[in-house]
DNA sequence: AGAACATCCTGCTAGC
DNA sequence: TGCTAGCAGGATGTTC
């Protein structure tokens, strides 16, 4: 599932391979990906335009055009961006959308569970005003954090998943902040003292760094692939996430698994409190 | 306010 | 072996 370290690994890719080249035109398969606009409207907005920088809040992926709008991008369960070499004749299964560019390359999106969307917004970005900051790029300090997260009185779990307290942390990356930073899902911010409240900092900090590093997290199942359908290595590093009744890696106790806001979650009840 | 649940959807898998 | 029911999850909306 892309979160913010999937989707900053894309949109790195994208700034490096695709800034700069042109679109020359474009197609739209089936209802769902593109519906906040028609298709007919989404294709001819994007035709044309030249690509000139991207951008990133928490999970929502932008590409600035030559026109001031935005090219806009949510992946949600599993949509991909594919840049592939060849025309749209070969489009792999679940292909919603291709934009065939200037270079040569085409950009597919391919996206199983059709959650995802395409669409196209302007300068502004309204879509972004009940996004809060981004969790690695505008975390501030940990005064700032507690300020976020503010009087809320439901558990940390729910808290760091909430994208108008943070954006960009879903079910995977919550559940390895709370094991670095050593406490349980269901605790609440006022019961945070100055010192959990800064480990609980630079575990958001240090968690989603890493996973950026290692390019994202690919499981198995859903398998998250970058713009050249390469899998990530985060994975390898989670101590909690998919791990239920393996050894915890600081005291070997077995992790636990729990239904908690409604996702299944992580942890170890010995290390966590 | 917050939690619990349904909704959108397909692929995988546990269990017959 | 083959089928099916159930599960998974990001964002949003409804209900309690």
């Amino acid at each position: 599932v892309p979160e913010l370290p999937e989707v900053e690994t894309v949109r790195r890719d994208l700034q490096e391979h695709i800034v700069g080249a042109t679109i020359v035109s474009a197609a739209v398969h089936g209802h769902r990906t593109v519906r906040r606009q028609k298709p007919d409207q989404f294709i001819s907005a994007v035709s044309g335009r030249k690509l000139i920088s991207t951008s990133r809040r928490g999970k929502y992926l932008f590409i600035e055009m030559d026109d001031g709008n935005r090219l806009a991008v949510h992946l949600r369960m599993s949509g991909q961006l594919l840049l592939r070499s060849n025309h749209h004749f070969d489009r792999i299964k679940h292909t919603h959308a291709i934009l065939d560019l200037d270079s040569g390359a085409s950009l597919h999106f391919v996206d199983p569970r059709t959650f995802g969307e395409l669409w196209v917004s302007t300068a502004s970005i309204p879509e972004l005003d009940h996004v809060g900051p981004d969790a690695l790029d505008e975390l501030g300090t940990v005064i700032d954090l507690r300020r976020r997260l503010g009087t809320r009185r439901s558990g940390l779990k729910a808290i760091l998943m909430n994208q108008a307290v943070l954006s960009g942390i879903g079910n995977i990356y919550s559940d390895e902040i709370l094991f670095q930073a050593r406490l349980r899902l269901t605790r609440t911010p006022e019961s945070l003292n100055r010192p959990a409240l800064a480990r609980l900092h630079q575990a958001i900090n240090n968690v989603l760094t890493e996973a950026v590093e290692r390019r994202g997290s690919s499981l198995s199942d859903e398998q998250y692939v970058d713009l050249f359908g390469k899998v990530g290595t985060a994975q390898a590093s989670h101590c909690v996430y998919a791990r239920e009744g393996s050894p915890c890696v600081v005291c070997e106790r077995k992790i636990e698994r729990v239904k908690f806001a409604g996702r299944s979650s992580f942890y170890c009840r010995n290390c966590q409190r």
